[in-house]
DNA sequence: CTCAATCGAGTAAACCTTTACCAGCACCAG
DNA sequence: CTGGTGCTGGTAAAGGTTTACTCGATTGAG
């Protein structure tokens, strides 16, 4: 018949542009395309100028699919969140990526909102991508699900706690220097019932931002009372309902630290709801430093955690694996640190000379300055 | 030599589980395998249990690079927007990503930051990783690099605006009806001076934003001074600066509209910096009903633009066109709708018997109810 | 001038899966 | 009992790239 029907695809098919199209229109041979590609400098510099002309003129890119199956190296790293949605990740996904990018690995995100079966896809996804290696920025879930990770030796890193394991690293966050911060800025202002609104406490973050709270509290000699103690769920609904319980309680606490920023918001808006005054009559102290912490009415004093600090220490602890370093360091630390803004004041109360107006709040930031 | 330094990597080892690891301990042929993995019905109910066994006993994952390799779907779907950290973004990334797993794909994130090289960069990725789909979310930045796409007839979808070609489709959002509410709410509390700040002009959507901003305030017998409209950037500190320009003018506008909620929040700020009260002296509209939107101080009114039809409707229409829909859709329609909350009220000078407190706010908004 | 050594380029195998095609088996009907 | 038919499962090729190995050419030295 006059339609033999190709088995392979027709070599002058303008929509499929290979290797091979690349060596034939450079009169080469595929092998020095790849290696005009892959930078090798046995090349001769004149075919290579020669290729990388054909490729530029074919638009040519060669496919990650073939690559990574020949090379067993997909490049691609994961990152693992909580919940994309939450303000915090984005910055901290942002910086994961640039670092990747600068070090020529690509990122494959995974968001598993708090959802053990969306964990599994996340982790399912890694697996069958091959990704290199994996953060897990979900601060405290390190389900079983994870060994089908660390059984295939894909290299990992937690937040605060991980499995002793070879290949398996954690970023040591130091919760304790900032939040002893915020508890003494608070001290200092007078404050001596200072509520804390926790996270998730299945969260390991969680717990020790509580349990770095709890022994700021105690060096202040402050009683830290158990009904002060809060469960929230690091959401701005979970800071609202928090916030409420406090405020219908017998008696207010003249501030309250939260577990984090978005918690923080929440309080911010349920205190307008009931109509306190912020800080005049109540003072809150949030935790992360996101970026719109800054833009809040009134703006947050909070604890920052360096969203890029953590992102580059991920890709760094997984590249150490990845790419064999000799003896790739078991943890490393983050710093954390107090930023006073205008959410922190005297107690309600005390300084009553100076209350009308702005005066206590501005006092207070002169005499504190920021911590930095 | 005892050790021959096996060329092909030793099918015992127990690093490496694949196919025909399977199909051995499982007493079949690789395709048998194969096809279970991929429900194909003609194989013996009996052997696809058994395959199944030892698929769940290895934990095994089917290599995604050599599927898609061979069978030459990918099934990843692109998605790039202009900056990951616009809590914009993230809210519209989950949606996508939800209704994208729900039809058997993965995406793949690009975020350009409106830097042209990134966005290289973005669209090198999603050729190289042979991206089945891409939608583009930047609201308005087609440059001629994505004609590289386009080029390869990889579908895509557009917001707004994009060229007539095939295996294009495009979102066209109502973004009159929405903002004609608003500017309607605003007439019907008695405002006549209503300046608008607008996003970085240089995108469609910001564009007509401002097209029907300037309409809506005809059809209401506003004359729209040329001095009211600002320019700003979508950001929450070019919303600070344009409400800047606004305050330190001749006259003060009582109401500003806002091309999208984060600018609104930079207008937030910047008032409540100024010692301005919203609604009681500035009311204030937003554009996209963010999540945060609710979390304010005051509470935004805002002009919804839903994410997840938005989303929705992406992946739709890349859908139609992957799969090979007979006739796929060149428009996607996408409705807009005012959401009043707390940022609006009357102008001030207006209602002076009702101004003490919040009477003012809370009457306007027992007045125009929610539009839903 | 010739032979050897070195450098650079090409050939082909390998990576892991899908799938077209083929073969074998069982069962049924003539 | 035999030929045919209909399944079902296996074999092998293909997909695009990297890379080990080989081969040819060029250049330098004897």
């Amino acid at each position: 018949m006059t339609d033999p029907k190709p088995k392979r695809r027709s070599a002058q098919n303008p929509e499929h542009v290979d290797i091979h199209t690349v060596a034939r229109l450079a009169n080469v041979s595929i092998a020095t395309v790849s290696r005009t590609i892959n930078h090798i400098p046995t090349v001769n510099p004149k075919m290579a100028k020669r290729v990388r002309q054909v490729i530029k003129e074919l638009n040519y890119f060669p496919n990650t699919q073939a690559r990574s199956l020949v090379s067993g190296r997909s490049r691609l790293l994961g990152l693992i969140v909580s919940e994309i949605t939450n303000p915090f990740f984005p910055e901290l996904i942002q910086g994961f990526e640039d670092v990747a990018v600068e070090h020529g690995y690509e990122i494959l995100i995974g968001s598993t909102n708090y959802d053990p079966e969306r964990m599994k896809r996340c982790i399912r996804r890694m697996v069958e991508r091959k990704a290199e290696g994996v953060a897990v920025m979900t601060f405290g879930i390190e389900e079983p699900l994870l060994d089908q990770l660390a059984d295939r030796n894909v290299p990992l890193v937690f937040v605060d706690v991980g499995p002793e394991r070879p290949g398996i690293s954690v970023l040591r966050v130091d919760y304790h220097h900032g939040i002893r911060q915020g508890v003494q800025h608070l001290a200092a202002l007078g404050h001596r019932d200072i509520a804390f609104i926790t996270g998730p406490l299945k969260l390991h973050s969680a717990q020790s931002r509580l349990a770095a709270f709890q022994r700021a509290v105690l060096e202040c000699g402050i009683v830290a009372d158990k009904e002060r103690i809060i469960e929230g769920d690091h959401t701005m609904e979970g800071g609202m309902s928090a916030a409420e319980k406090l405020l219908t309680g017998a008696k207010l606490p003249t501030a309250v630290m939260c577990s984090n920023d978005v918690t923080a918001i929440g309080v911010l808006h349920e205190a307008y709801r009931a109509g306190l005054r912020v800080p005049d009559d109540l003072s809150v102290i949030g935790f992360d430093d996101i970026h719109i912490t800054q833009m809040t009415i009134p703006p947050l004093t909070t604890i920052q955690m360096s969203c890029f600090e953590l992102a580059k220490a991920a890709v760094l602890a997984l590249r150490a694996h990845v790419e064999g370093t000799p003896e790739p360091k078991r943890e490393y630390p983050i710093e954390t640190q107090l930023v006073v803004r205008e959410s922190t004041g005297f107690p309600r109360g005390a300084m009553h000379g100076l209350r009308k107006g702005k005066g206590a709040s501005s006092g207070a930031r002169a005499e504190s300055s920021t911590a930095r």
